[in-house]
DNA sequence: AACTACACTAACGCTCTGTT
DNA sequence: AACAGAGCGTTAGTGTAGTT
């Protein structure tokens, strides 16, 4: 069920009637419009912007309420009115447990309480109305408080952690003899078939996400490919609380460096735009390829993988791939975590904890190596006497 | 009081569906 | 095919219950 039928709470009556609509509505949008300024100001990314505004903007304009002034009797709710006192709560209470009834996972049913609680709190901080004259909200629309309390949100959201969306070695392997020998060679479409799985290639080999990936550049100023050095760069790493983007470097395996050498002359060049665009990924028509070709790309792909009998994770998808870079590269080089930390440009060892995957299989056999060791050393004493 | 071991928050990316 | 949008996962900073 999409969020803005949620919206249950009974319609209430509006009083404070002798303001004129237009002005209230103005005066609703200045508000809420200086709370998303704030964002410009925080440094934050536009997707983040966008997505706040959209998220606000849409609750309230699914609230309706009744209004006598209105042609259609009912409008939607204003800020202030979302935050009167009991009233407020109440709404915000009742549209939480419509997203809980509904199945909406806690982690969701957060984020979005959160959107608001931030809303609101800014309005009480800045409690005027935006304009040429400095005007209390208080004392024009009355009493308002932050209706989104800690009792209205669900606690330990995190889900338990997901098995079985990691490739090992030989499965990436596979998929990658899979593709290679019969997706491409079936596909009328050759060159977008080996621009997919050069693109493949690169996020099980370097541990790239799908973002960084189609922001690679392969001409200049910004080419990112060092095939002398044995490094790819992204200038595009996710950054977080108005970071902006982080540049960081990843291994470039051998693999990785003769599939991207033969796309590069053999492939890339037959792409519209080849020599004046400089995304190293392009679309047929020219310009750099967008996330949801490629998301499509390896949807298709893993599809026909799965047609021909290869076994795959239920849920593969291209973070699955990164994923399995970060557990592979665990397995094969246990001692080098801090390598794999700087080239997945995480800046905090927790964050690998719940990163790397290893299978059940991988334990039970380093477990047993462990106790087979143990049992010759005789590092574990047989206890007789206390 | 200092430490440990988590949990929570907020920004931001990924996934997938619906629409045109 | 391209895009928008909703839902939810990821990541790093911060907070806190429980232990030493």
């Amino acid at each position: 069920m999409k969020r803005p039928n949620l919206v249950v709470v009974h319609r209430t009556e509006i009083t404070s009637a002798c303001i004129p609509l237009s002005e209230k509505l103005a005066d609703h949008h200045a508000i809420l419009q200086g709370y998303l300024d704030t964002h410009v100001t925080r440094n934050h990314s536009k997707r983040t912007i966008d997505s706040e505004q959209q998220f606000l903007k849409g609750w309230f304009e699914g609230f309706m309420v009744q209004d006598d002034q209105h042609p259609d009797g009912e409008r939607s709710l204003m800020i202030w009115e979302a935050m009167t006192p009991v009233l407020g709560r109440q709404r915000i209470i009742e549209f939480s447990k419509g997203l809980i009834t509904s199945e909406f996972k806690p982690r969701t049913v957060n984020t979005y309480l959160g959107k608001l609680r931030r809303l609101f709190q800014y309005v009480l901080d800045n409690p005027y109305i935006p304009g040429n004259e400095v005007q209390l909200i208080i004392t024009k629309y009355g009493r308002i408080e932050q209706p989104v309390k800690e009792y209205d949100y669900p606690v330990h959201i995190l889900d338990p952690e997901d098995e079985g969306f990691v490739l090992t070695g030989k499965q990436l392997t596979q998929f990658y003899d899979f593709i290679r020998k019969e997706y491409i060679s079936h596909n009328p479409k050759k060159l977008t078939a080996s621009r997919d799985y050069t693109m493949i290639v690169l996020a099980g080999e370097s541990g790239l996400r799908a973002n960084e990936i189609l922001n690679l550049d392969a001409l200049k100023p910004h080419r990112d490919i060092f095939y002398e050095h044995n490094c790819i760069q992204t200038r595009h790493g996710k950054g977080v609380k108005g970071s902006g983007k982080r540049i960081r470097k990843t291994i470039f395996t051998p693999l990785a460096q003769a599939t991207l050498h033969v796309y590069e002359e053999q492939i890339r060049p037959n792409f519209p735009n080849a020599k004046s665009n400089p995304a190293l990924f392009l679309s047929e028509s020219g310009e750099r390829i967008s996330y949801q070709a490629m998301w499509r790309s390896l949807h298709v792909i893993v599809c026909e993988a799965r047609k021909a009998g290869l076994e795959l994770p239920h849920s593969l998808a291209w973070h699955s791939l990164r994923k399995s870079f970060a557990t592979n590269f665990m397995e094969q080089n246990p001692d080098k975590i801090w390598v794999l930390m700087d080239m997945m440009g995480h800046r905090n060892p927790s964050t690998l904890h719940c990163y790397v995957k290893h299978s059940r299989s991988y334990y039970d056999r380093v477990i047993d190596s462990i106790v087979k060791n143990l049992g010759s050393s005789g590092t574990f004493m047989v206890v007789t006497k206390f």
